[in-house]
DNA sequence: CTGAAAGCGCTTACAG
DNA sequence: CTGAAAGCGCTTACAG
């Protein structure tokens, strides 16, 4: 797809003709004495045209700025240029980090994000995802957690005939269909972490259990724990919902509890800062008398004091790794596309965990 | 438009007819046997149709569960049914809230939301808005700060025949392109809360001189003040750039000075949470030694300690408004959109500000 | 390797 | 108040 369409050059022998029209389809072709059809062939990168005529066309293109309409495209293809991010993460960062990484993704190639937030437990919330689907013909569409868990949406995605991508953190249908953010590797960097600087008694902040990160990231905890030949220890476990007020809420139950962990991990960096708050609350001081450790790395971990140790999730990375693949096999498109090295999570060590004080 | 598109009934006459396929124009015209031309009135609103006509026609496309095809209809119109986003805020929670009004805007009137960030200090940034907006077609854009403010925007855009509602905090344009969020009524309250509090001294810190709202933030601060007699004092003021470093910097510097400020007003919540950072730093403490007033009330202010007394902007609420606005005029839109009540900023009480300590 | 015809699903003149 | 024709800017069969 020609979507680098340059600047018109000034004083080129066609730019009159079009009297200040946009170039269309046509018009190319009448300059380059090739049907329209000829074309559409070179737009679409078809190999079957002659090498000098596709130059030739080629050169008119650049030379009078024209690129082709994706509406008229789309009409006839019977589908729209349009990607949709369909997401209900209500966190701003990750919203933004994503999208960010999908326009990243689809730079240069003609298409163009729409999105679209929606709820999980309205009554209408797959006939709301099939009308926005169906309605714009969109090309395809990316799913973030908790959308992309959900078992309903694919079906309907698949009667719709628009290509999906889901982001989560394990794996939940085809390959080809998955970007698998390893939430778990990240997870056990942080009970590595903690068992390291000399912790026995973990705490555990879930997430809400609807999420399927949740559970990785306390396999991923367990797993670093066991490294050390810990143990998570239920009794240090105390059950969130990825907010802030319910790390508060979960900080103090942990904090205030006759025995109390020397450690917290919790699932994300919100509730991290609520067991900040919990700490303060509590008249503990962090990482004196508790180490805390969040998930995310988003910026209120820097803000936040003491500022958080937490591990690091590539969210634009990912993201720009799933509209590669959801563009995979269209012409010009590499083929490849995986969470490499750089779409793995990784450790951010700041200032909330240390040893414990004896 | 008919964008509360029902599901088709199940067991219509109809649906069999179709076999699957979505319905056409072509088929409502067939099943109430008139001209296509007559179903398009339907759909466009025009009075010029007999009222009998209209409602067996209405009636034909709910059981059918016809919706007119976006991309069909716009490449008829020479424009398309999408509404861009532009903006070069860095703050998520802002684009976030701000996405979210817009499409709360847009709700049920069969436009969707493209977004599209830029760099205002790229060699590329008008070129690149112009090839958006004239490839996409687009039918209207909403600018936000500091896009909003840069005067060579609106003309490419008029060019392009795009329509666009510019959010600013003071006026640009002509008010049917103009959305106020009239900051320096907020920052009123600011001057006025703490001058209430009895602080003479009173520190502000601002934004980035590109921004027009660092201007008018400080206008009304000085506005609050004066209403108490009192006025900025120069060597109170530094200049940040609306980033959390910048708030730690220029915290850092007016708190070690030999005179300092009993009270700092900082642009937004950001650098206000800078201030909370160079105040541990000098070991003063807040609001106790110093009292620290930001603006946005966006998230941060709720997580970081104390809480921040702040400024709230409703941004979700004035992009409703923009987008109210930019629809304005087409068939079922309501006609006037502007700031009321709820589009005005107002003063939240935490804990970060309280009476200077002798 | 290239092209003429028909069509995607709508709307705009133009008639009546 | 309603309709037949032409067109928006592309692509899909189908030929050659």
């Amino acid at each position: 797809m020609a979507s680098d369409e340059a600047e018109p050059v000034s004083g080129s022998r066609y730019l009159d003709l079009l009297k200040g029209r946009r170039p269309t389809i046509n018009d190319v072709a009448r300059f380059a004495n090739v049907s329209k059809k000829t074309v559409s062939r070179v737009i679409n990168k078809s190999p079957a045209v002659k090498e000098e005529t596709r130059k030739e066309i080629l050169s008119i293109m650049n030379e009078i700025g024209y690129a082709p309409d994706p509406q008229a495209r789309g009409l006839a293809f019977r589908r729209s240029f349009l990607i949709g991010m369909i997401y209900d993460n209500p966190n701003p960062q990750y919203v933004v980090n994503m999208q960010q990484g999908l326009l990243a993704g689809m730079r240069e190639t003609g298409f163009e994000l729409v999105v679209h937030p929606c709820d999980r437990s309205s009554p209408t919330f797959l006939a709301d995802i099939r009308d926005f689907v169906e309605r714009q013909k969109l090309f395809g569409v990316v799913l973030t957690p908790s959308v992309s868990e959900d078992e309903r949406v694919p079906p309907v995605l698949d009667a719709s005939g628009c290509a999906y991508i889901r982001i989560a953190s394990v794996a939940l249908d085809l390959p080809e269909r998955m970007i698998i953010s390893h939430d778990h590797i990240g997870a056990a960097f942080a009970g590595r972490h903690l068992a390291e600087l000399g912790h026995h008694k973990i705490g555990f902040i879930a997430g809400r259990p609807t999420f399927r990160s949740s559970h990785e990231r306390r396999r991923g905890l367990e797993e670093g724990l066991a490294e050390f030949g810990l143990k998570l220890d239920e009794k240090y476990v105390a059950q969130g919902a990825y907010t802030f007020e319910s790390g508060v809420e979960c900080g103090m139950k942990l904090l205030s509890a006759e025995d109390r962990p020397t450690a917290i991990f919790a699932a994300n960096d919100e509730m991290a800062t609520g067991v900040l708050q919990a700490a303060r609350m509590t008249g503990l001081r962090v990482p004196d008398d508790v180490s805390v450790v969040g998930f995310d790395n988003f910026q209120i971990a820097e803000r936040v004091w003491p500022r958080l140790t937490t591990i690091h999730t590539p969210t634009a990375e990912i993201g720009r790794l799933a509209v590669t693949k959801l563009l995979q096999g269209r012409a010009g498109q590499v083929s490849d596309a995986d969470v490499g090295d750089k779409g793995l999570p990784s450790l951010v060590i700041r200032d909330s965990a240390t040893p414990p004080k004896a």
